[in-house]
DNA sequence: TAGGTCACG
DNA sequence: ACGTACGTGACCTAG
């Protein structure tokens, strides 16, 4: 909507400007809204911040012109005047320092005027022009985050200070009446105050010996430095007496420096500041590539007409659709997405050409059936087809030739795999520059009605995106050399998942059922003996509650930890428990609801009506290429406790059916072997199955049969942590040793495997030059934490960098083997299917007698998987449950 | 909805 | 000095 600057009503009142002071708002922005970068991984948030606060501010003051000011690079006077003012301030971070001329962009755009003045800071021009409106009659608004600004606040200048809280923006206004009261001095007297006391970030001096609260006092009662100077000898404390008499100089200058020069000779036309439609085409154009969806709500409707709703067609009876799929044989892309709403197939979208676009609901004689069997023979037949999320739909249709099929999500995926969702409306920003209504916005409420118009817009997007995306997201996985990584791994791994899912594995409803029981027991003792032994019934479960009664009534050692208060996280607890019971009943306590909610009661509620429990493999989930599994999460059941792991016994086969369980020795470790080329440690797993005990060996130059177990503890914590990225801090949380031992520990690794050093160090330096890491198959991570400036945040880049290729290629490993097994063991007519993956193992449900058949693809599939300079190992075993089966 | 905790590789 | 191991998902509490 046009922005009309809104003539007042009434003769008598006056126009109003607002000023904002651009580097300050920036900041604040910055700082108080979570970090936001755009598929170009330009950082936003700063940007996006000051518009929504600009926003707000526009839609309440009403105002008739607005301004924005800048401060330049170049030195001001005050530097002239005083040496010190120079540079000591915080240097801006990057990535806030990249959002400035971006922010300037945006307000060129929206043809707001910018207040830049070499010389001059920004509050000298706002001040000015602040002076000159409000000579010309106009009420004034200065928009700053900065206190400083508050001396220039009049009855007609109000200044506003935003603050961001959690609840949203909230905005603290003073006019000059307002100064006064909070801080008990006029506005120009504010001025004197601050030089008084100085300001370090400002590079004022003040004088020494005289604080906040001095200063208010002083210039409360004599309305001046010069004044109180003046009155020397009546001055309060001493110190402060002592302090003018010896640096009233200083104080003069302090003065001066702080004082805005409200007459600076900056270039303004009231005209110029004319509030006009700040929707430009321009702002728009910035808007979208910065990715501020909620902002571009406040354009002109959904933009500039964009062309394709304009050819979307519903279908309604089978003598179009039939000339639709006609045309769809012999297309060379054809975008598709099946309606899937409960489970049930609503409707089909097709689109083959940029006016072809068609939504078909089920109805009538446009059957499921009907359009389930007509789109198998398109896509059997166009060149290539593309769509978004092919698993879900593999339960309705078979496609024909998989080759010709490509899931864009995965595809995008791939290209960025950072990214939390990759839905069509994602897509169509990355990939054809669209903003689209999402799925979200059209179907809200509702839900999915064949009747409603958004519903049918929905469709005709989904069916637009996934034909126009088609090319652009191949071309762009051939640039970055994914494509063959794509073809032949990712898009067969697609059905190898669907066929897991479809799968399922069996459980024992009334075994977990008995498990549960037997958890509640305990569970209701150990409630009893805690609550008793705090002297008090609360809620174990809530870590706030239970803070309170260890650390502070009972007055356990340990102090804070985490923002909310205390920490009560195991590793905390474990330190207590010897000492004191009610920690070790706690412990347990945890230990057994865990088991009890997530998993007794949790896995409980998946189980369908075949007995078995069907999860979702997610395969763009991960940022290092693994798959996920969700509702129900069975990549992790427990294993490492007894009584955790006694859950495994409800996981099993159909009769006639047995578990075979395959999983990868140290796979991680064998493929840095192989990427660093270390021959010391390539040579180690030539030698010995026990590699820890190897390294252990040779890291500490000690015989191999001379390792004791808590070498070879500290040798696996070792590689376990150059795995992760190694940090000596990390290594002495885990060992509980000093950081300084845990440093020669990875010394000594070091210089046993300097190939690995070398590899790591490549590694992060190359992750820094190119932003991105990749694994042996070209799957790439992005790190863009390691351009950070804070030292945390690229601590963790580093990590990454060292950790994603290893993690990642492990990943791709796997995937590669799991398609030939499950390929494997179809195509050899063989009942046993694989269900379940969990990073590094393969479980197959085999039957009887095809267990020996299946273990030997497994031990050749997984082996044979990738030829790495180590021999890939695997460990087998059978059984009649998961349990067994490990 | 976020934070804390804990299960897995 | 900064304050951590890498990658996930589910459940619970509390605002």
């Amino acid at each position: 909507m046009t922005r009309k600057s809104e003539e007042t009503a009434a003769g008598n009142m006056s126009e109003k400007i607002v000023l904002i002071d651009g580097h300050s708002i920036l900041n604040r922005a910055f700082y108080g809204i979570p970090d936001l970068t755009n598929g170009e991984g330009l950082h936003t948030n700063a940007v996006y911040g000051f518009l929504n606060i600009m926003f707000k501010i526009l839609d309440e003051e009403k105002a008739q012109y607005l301004a924005v000011a800048f401060d330049l690079k170049a030195p001001t006077f005050r530097h002239k005047m005083f040496e010190a003012y120079k540079g000591t301030r915080k240097p801006m971070p990057e990535e806030l320092h990249q959002q400035v001329p971006v922010m300037k962009e945006m307000l060129t755009a929206m043809k707001v005027p910018l207040l830049m003045k070499e010389g001059y800071e920004a509050d000298d021009l706002l001040g000015t022009v602040a002076k000159r409106a409000e000579a010309e009659g106009l009420d004034v608004s200065i928009v700053s985050g900065d206190r400083d600004l508050l001396q220039l606040a009049t009855d007609k200048t109000k200044i506003r200070i935003p603050k961001t809280k959690r609840t949203g923006t909230e905005i603290e206004d003073y006019n000059a009446v307002e100064v006064k009261e909070k801080y008990l001095v006029t506005p120009k007297e504010f001025i004197d105050v601050k030089a008084l006391m100085g300001d370090a970030s400002d590079n004022i001096p003040g004088i020494p010996g005289v604080g906040e609260k001095t200063a208010t006092k002083i210039i409360a009662e004599y309305g001046s430095i010069e004044n109180a100077y003046g009155h020397l000898e009546e001055i309060k404390p001493n110190k402060a007496r002592e302090s003018l008499r010896e640096h009233y100089d200083m104080a003069q200058l302090s003065k001066t420096l702080a004082a805005i020069d409200t007459d600076s000779p900056v270039e303004f036309s009231l005209e110029e500041a004319r509030l006009g439609d700040l929707y430009t085409e321009e702002a728009f154009e910035l808007c979208k590539r910065l990715e501020f969806k909620n902002l571009l709500a406040r354009f002109n409707c959904d933009g500039p007409k964009n062309s394709v709703s304009g050819h979307f067609k519903k279908i309604t009876d089978t003598a179009a659709a039939d000339e639709i799929f006609e045309s769809a044989l012999n297309a060379d892309i054809l975008g598709f997405q099946l309606l899937i709403w409960q489970k049930q197939i609503q409707g089909l979208a097709v689109c083959y050409g940029e006016e072809d676009i068609y939504y078909l609901p089920v109805q009538g004689a446009m059957t499921a059936e009907y359009l389930t069997g007509r789109l198998e023979q398109a896509a059997g037949s166009a060149k290539m087809s593309g769509t978004i999320n092919l698993k879900e739909e593999l339960s309705f249709i078979r496609i024909p030739d998989r080759k010709r099929v490509v899931d864009e999500a995965i595809a995008a995926y791939l290209i960025n795999p950072l990214k939390d969702t990759y839905t069509y409306d994602d897509l169509a920003k990355e990939y054809l520059q669209m903003i689209v209504p999402s799925r979200m916005e059209l179907l809200a409420k509702g839900g999915y009605d064949p009747e409603r118009e958004e519903t049918a817009a929905c469709a005709g997007y989904m069916a637009y995106v996934a034909f126009a995306c088609a090319i652009p997201v191949q071309d762009r996985l051939k640039e970055l050399d994914m494509f063959k990584l794509f073809t032949d791994i990712e898009m067969p791994l697609v059905y190898t998942l669907y066929d897991m899912e479809k799968a399922g594995i069996m459980v024992n409803a009334e075994e977990l059922k008995a498990y549960g029981d037997k958890l509640t027991g305990r569970i209701g003792e150990l409630e009893e003996s805690i609550w008793a032994q705090a002297g008090e019934k609360f809620n174990i479960n809530s870590p706030k509650q239970l803070g309170v009664i260890l650390f502070e009534k009972l007055k356990l050692p340990g102090g804070k930890k985490t923002k909310s208060g205390f920490s009560t996280a195991a590793d905390v607890l474990d330190k207590l428990a010897d000492e004191y019971p009610i920690v070790s009943l706690i412990l347990e306590y945890r230990q057994l609801t865990k088991l009890k909610s997530t998993y007794a009661d949790g896995l409980a509620v998946y189980i369908t009506e075949n007995g078995r429990i069907h999860s979702s493999f997610n395969q763009t989930i991960t940022a290092t290429g693994r798959i996920s599994s969700t509702e129900p999460n069975l990549q992790n059941i427990p294993v490492r406790m007894e009584l955790g792991r006694e859950i495994r016994k409800v996981f099993i086969p159909s009769p006639g059916f047995i578990f075979v369980d395959a999983d990868y020795s140290q796979i991680e470790l064998r493929v840095l072997a192989h990427i660093s080329g270390d021959k010391t440690l390539i040579d180690a797993y030539r030698q010995a199955q026990d590699i820890h005990r190897i390294t252990a060996s040779q890291v500490f130059h000690i015989p191999f049969d001379e390792v004791t177990p808590l070498q070879r503890r500290n040798a696996k914590a070792v590689n376990f942590g150059i795995v992760y990225g190694i940090s000596s801090f990390g290594l002495s949380q885990d060992l509980s040793i000093t950081k300084k031992e845990a440093a020669e520990y990875i010394n000594k690794y070091f210089e046993t495997y300097p190939r690995i050093k070398q590899f790591l160090d490549e590694t992060v330096e190359n992750a820094k030059k190119e932003g991105y890491v990749t694994t042996l198959f070209g799957r790439r991570r992005p790190v863009p934490e390691l351009s950070s400036s804070n030292f945390m945040q690229r601590s963790f880049g580093e990590r990454v960098a060292m950790n994603a290729p290893i993690q990642g290629t492990a990943a791709d490993i796997i995937k590669i083997a799991m398609i030939r097994v499950n390929e494997r063991m179809k195509n050899e007519g063989l009942l046993s299917r694989l269900i379940l993956q969990v990073h590094d193992e393969l479980l197959v449900e085999a039957a009887a007698e095809e267990a020996e058949h299946v273990k030997e693809i497994l031990r050749e599939e997984m082996q044979g998987a990738a030829d790495l300079a180590v021999r890939l190992e695997i460990d087998m075993h059978t059984g009649a449950n998961w349990y067994e089966a490990k």
